[in-house]
RNA sequence: GCGUCGGUGGCAGAGUGGUCAAUUGCACUUGGCUGUAAACCAAGCGACUUCGGUCUACGGAGGUUCGAAUCCUCCCCGGCGCA
């Protein structure tokens, strides 16, 4: 076998007792990345409301944009001659890009309706025979994506025009927006689609994945600023999930990305399945999650690096993370609340920032009320993952875990 | 004083004889949001209810009618015009 180049290097520095948490760093050609860590979403080559000198001072150590988003607009060309995803967006660390993937679910299957990458208990019957691509379907219920062997045929939400992705034009884009991280073209699948479509669908990632390895080996200027991770799929079934590791883990990846869907109980036991399958020292990058209490059972379950929309989404909403859980600031209760947004939140953003100013704002519909729940959710998670880290260092990740799931859900 | 147009739920503003407890927007209340079609989406928003309804409501008081937010009379209030 052929000694395999790779633009980033990995070391596990800490491994915790109880669980599989462990502590390491990632190098990359634009800095080092000390694990576990959130990386905030950046869809369009910005994390919405809020600049990246504000992100840095914040505890960012790197952004995650999207292939499909900026292929859009303002095509990857523009972001090539810019210098790169990083130059682009004025954002000197490192930067990582998701392949496109999640938009075969999010314009396909889940278009139009209510499903998200999560179940909550059953699936209804309707919902279940939506929840596979299918073109007929496609055209009757107006999904965006359509999905076969080859690739994925997109009609733009921007302008409805219509457009095409294959594993390798993913990585060709992807090559162009030039993020140290980019992930293979795959399917991310509904929760609600049949055990028989989640292995279908994995099985055609699996495909997906070696093309998009083989297309990226094939650029050796690539290779050298530029890493790759595969993705595990497998739904909530831990046998497919098993299997999926196995064969990800064989084709030699960079780096591992867990994506997919789950339902909320089944995570964990998807989790440790994939894990368990998959080599020690690459890292575990677990798509698109999320919430503090799942971050820090992925980071119980050996996952190194996070990514979400939640906390810019949530902020743009009027929500924030607290100690205690979320608060809506919409609600009335919080008109005439003087206290700090989240007072025992250390990050810039909280102390000195009351909960009735931040009611104002969002209720008037001010962009400030948004930024500010944005950076403080930002901040929140950051400190949370960077207090996971330190926890494991010491040796009490277990401990850390269990006194802040108490507070939250308290 | 005369003429004229108008007074509808927190606000704006539809409706002008039954299908009106009253369209719609905003406001308000509460949910939701996990690799961003999302500064978005959903539900509720007179009172009581055995959920079938019952009662009180469209400036006020009377009246016409089987039936009135809608028609008539008087009164009160406001805009505009003329004295």
């Amino acid at each position: 076998m052929v000694e395999e180049m790779s633009a980033i290097s990995f070391v596990v520095e800490k491994r915790a007792g109880g669980s599989a948490a462990r502590a390491g760093s990632l190098m990359t050609p634009h800095g080092i990345i000390r694990t576990p860590a959130f990386t905030p979403v950046g869809t369009k080559a910005n994390v919405k409301g809020i600049l990246p000198e504000q992100l840095r001072a914040l505890g960012a150590a790197a952004v995650l944009a999207n292939t499909y988003h900026l292929y859009l607009q303002p095509g990857e060309g523009m972001v090539q001659r810019a210098g790169g995803l990083g130059k682009f967006m004025a954002w000197d660390g490192p930067t990582m890009t998701d392949s496109g993937g999640f938009q075969v679910f999010s314009l396909g299957a889940a278009f139009g309706k209510t499903i998200s990458k999560f179940t909550k208990g059953e699936v209804t019957e309707k919902e279940d025979q939506l929840a596979v691509y299918d073109e007929e379907v496609a055209s009757q219920h107006g999904q965006l994506a359509v999905i076969d062997e080859e690739g994925v045929t997109f009609t733009s939400h921007v302008d409805g025009s219509l457009h095409r992705f294959t594993p390798e034009r993913s990585v060709e884009i992807q090559h162009a927006l030039g993020a140290d991280i980019f992930f293979a073209f795959d399917e991310c699948t509904s929760p609600a689609a049949p055990y028989e479509y989640q292995r279908e669908a994995m099985e055609r990632t699996h495909r997906w994945a070696a093309r998009s390895l083989k297309a990226h080996r094939q650029s050796i200027d690539a290779r050298k600023s530029q890493a790759i991770f595969g993705i595990v799929q497998g739904g909530r079934y831990e046998n497919l999930r098993r299997e999926s590791a196995r064969e990800i883990a064989s084709l030699g990846f960079d780096g591992i990305g867990i994506g997919g869907s789950f339902s909320k109980e089944d995570m964990a036991g998807a989790l440790q399945a994939a894990v368990s399958e998959l080599p020690e020292e690459l890292p575990k990058h677990f798509l698109g999650i999320g919430e503090p209490g799942d971050i820090l059972e992925g980071i119980a379950n050996g996952m190194d690096l996070f990514d979400c929309v939640a906390p810019t989404r949530i902020g743009r909403h009027g929500s924030v993370y607290t100690r205690h859980g979320i608060i809506h600031l919409r609600n009335g209760r919080y008109r005439d609340d003087f206290t700090p947004l989240d007072p025992e939140n250390r990050d810039f953003v909280s102390p000195y920032i009351t909960r009735a100013y931040v009611s104002h704002l969002v209720r008037a519909g001010e962009m400030t009320g948004s930024i500010i729940c944005s950076m403080h959710n930002i901040g929140f998670i950051l400190e949370l993952v960077a207090g996971a880290r330190e926890a494991i260092l010491n040796g009490r990740f277990d401990e850390y875990r269990a006194d802040f799931l108490r507070g939250y859900h308290s």
